[in-house]
DNA sequence: GACCATAATGTTGATATCAACGGTTCAATG
DNA sequence: CATTGAACCGTTGATATCAACATTATGGTC
């Protein structure tokens, strides 16, 4: 009796050291994220001197194609949410790299695309992101790369969209 | 004369498809975005009904610990920004989940602690984080997820601060 | 043509992320 | 002990992220 009360007590008010390391070893979530900072801050340090961000870039060159996308389309690319996308094209097209423009097929959509400042930008911007690009492939092994980004591809959730149903 | 004066300007006007292609299919920075939006995705939705988000969750558990780190220790572990962790720790701390004291050994430094009610939350979200968990890892092989924790480890920039100078 | 379910997007509020700047404390040097 | 450089941290402003709610447009049904 008492020693079971005692390892209730225990239970409710301490949780195992060990239990920590397993979470901090293991957790895919806690990995993904230190990686996923780590990295955004070496594309956005190489970046800098260009006045964009990994993200900006990473959007810019989601609208390099031949049909203007929708917000739809991008979102769902950079499994990004949906809003998400709505506030981080402002900035960009606040400076006039990125216009949007009402689709007349279907009035409810928006097309996005570059502006001739923005495909400056994304070209002024390529030998940058080669370098960097290199630069951290050196920190992963060479044999790993390609299973890695298959990897990273499979938790992105596919090219499907995030989420249907919001 | 008048072809190497088209091909200028449309290098300078164009970039290639291709290029995106290059870009989209390879770049270790979209890939490691995109999984870790969809990842904490994944696992901010477990989590939401203990009104926990997947980064609450890692900034908790790795406040778990026997001597309470300060903040750069914590910074440098989840390999996240020194001011990010203090605007993270706002809230946590107005729901008295977590407790900040003044090193007395070095008025410079914050000690960083759980309250009971903060140990409590950790133990009530560690089944929830096991169950997420091993979805995860049914989306990644079986036989990469040694490799795949490694090399996010590696971007991850190891156990040292991500930038000395500031 | 009115009605309705669905689809695509916008807005708001909260949290997350980081650069730039400023304040405090420590430790070493003279 | 005064100075000085470095270490640790907070604040501010800008962007990023997403849930909840609201708006507009489309397509189909009656």
């Amino acid at each position: 009796m008492v020693s079971l009360l005692k390892s209730e007590m225990s239970n409710r008010r301490k949780l195992p050291v060990e239990v920590t390391h397993e979470v901090r070893d293991n957790c895919y979530c806690l990995h993904l994220q230190r990686a996923a900072r780590a990295t955004a801050r070496r594309y956005d340090d190489a970046l800098r001197p260009l006045g964009l961000t990994s993200g900006q870039f990473s959007l810019l060159m989601s609208l390099n194609r031949v049909e203007p996308p929708t917000m739809g389309d991008v979102a769902s690319l950079l499994a990004m949410d949906r809003t998400t996308l709505t506030a981080n094209l402002k900035p960009l097209e606040r400076r006039g790299l990125v216009e949007l423009a009402v689709d007349p097929e279907d009035r409810r959509s928006r097309r996005l695309s570059l502006t001739e400042a923005g495909r400056a930008q994304l070209i002024t911007a390529l030998p940058v992101w080669r370098r960097t690009q290199k630069e951290t492939e050196s920190v992963v092994p060479d044999s790993h790369a390609e299973r890695l980004r298959a990897d990273l591809t499979a938790l992105g959730g596919g090219p499907t969209p995030p989420k249907s149903p919001r």
